[in-house]
DNA sequence: TTCCAAGTTGAATTCTTCTTCCACTTAGCG
DNA sequence: CGCTAAGTGGAAGAAGAATTCAACTTGGAA
């Protein structure tokens, strides 16, 4: 289990600090299939640096942003210590996509559209037990009908998502209004018949990449 | 004006439907950008063929979608008759998307995910002043809170196109329910601030390449 | 200082798709 | 029939990105 990797020489530390912010920087405003070569030109290296550091793009993906998950998992444990439980779900929704609207990469992780890193993976097996008790007593206290699954949840997530990334360019706030829509629909539509199957929710955050 | 093009050669025009075909079929699966090769080869024909025929691709995609595009046209024409406008605006939107949900190049093409061919830009110009009317008469007779606008519609449609595209593998109709939601989202969320341009719905559905 | 393991570079190779082009085939007019 | 303009096939070259790797540099321990 001790792994022991011994520690970077200081030049590589500083490479590796270096292409970490320049990936960030870059997949920030281009996405996350960034090619590795704009990346090491970017930064000034060589891409045979940056295959060293990061052979595969999961090792990079990782590295960059398993901090900013970390962040969103946190907004998911405090949403659900909200009393009221639709609250904490606008909430907990706009927190994530106010994160999403930083970055375009960060994005593309959180809603799936890639080959999805592990800590996204874990990320969402985290929250979503959380999401779904939300749920459940937001139901309960009538402030959702009785129907609304996780899977909607994370479709309205999608859904503004899709509008933040049709937008970014020149209307950068019109995902708020999208966003809207997608809580006053959650709570306003009939969404009482065919249930989505428990495995929906997974597929959707999981499934995206080709 | 009278561009006399002379008819095809009888194997010419069988090979040109055959690609038609072949194409409609593949780009229903796997969306609008199947390479060219594929669909050669699919078809039994040669590469040469296909760029004699469609030398540039949106050539392909007006032989093969302006039909679709003239039902849709259609769908807005018979919506904007409706007495109950509410109604009509739901019936168009839910009829558009049924026609996606056909094909996967469709959705794309009439979600702007291309560099649009000009008959989905011609459309586009067509629908938007009919479903801008739908809505000051849903708005007047009370069925749209004052404030939604037809950039909102777009979204609404590119909201349930995003839950289509990343569910159409495993749960092929859930994007009804994402409608169910985009529907009463717009009857019951509070978008009286921060209208967006006029322009802004012309970028959703025309800048969304790359 | 010396030395070498660690680190770096960028050209070369491999993949994929796009696009062009020319030698070859064929429909159908006269 | 015979001829030719129209049509066809598929190899070849261009472009963009992923990956590898052998020759070269350098940090830092001794």
């Amino acid at each position: 289990m001790s792994e022991t990797t011994p520690p970077l020489r200081r030049d590589a530390e500083r490479n590796r600090r270096l292409l970490l912010r320049t990936a960030y920087e870059l997949m920030a405003v281009k996405g996350l299939d960034v090619p590795y070569e704009d990346i090491a030109r970017a930064a000034g290296t060589g891409m045979g640096t940056m295959y060293r550091r990061f052979p595969q793009r999961q090792d990079l993906l990782n590295a960059l942003f398993s901090e900013h998950i970390d962040t969103v998992i946190g907004f998911a444990e405090q949403a659900a210590r909200y009393d009221d439980a639709g609250a904490g779900l606008a909430w907990f929704l706009e927190r994530q996509l106010e994160v999403e609207a930083q970055s375009r990469g960060l994005g593309e992780l959180l809603r799936g559209r890639s080959q999805a890193a592990e800590v996204v993976q874990r990320a969402h097996e985290r929250m979503t037990p959380l999401v779904a008790g939300l749920i459940a007593r937001a139901v309960a206290a009538g402030q959702l009908p009785a129907g609304v699954t996780p899977a909607d949840f994370a479709a309205a997530h999608l859904m503004v998502g899709s509008v933040m990334d049709a937008s970014r360019a020149f209307a950068p706030h019109l995902w708020r209004r999208a966003l809207r829509v997608a809580l006053a629909g959650l709570r306003h539509a009939d969404l009482s018949g065919d249930a989505p199957d428990e495995t929906v929710i997974d597929h959707l955050y999981n499934d995206q990449q080709k």
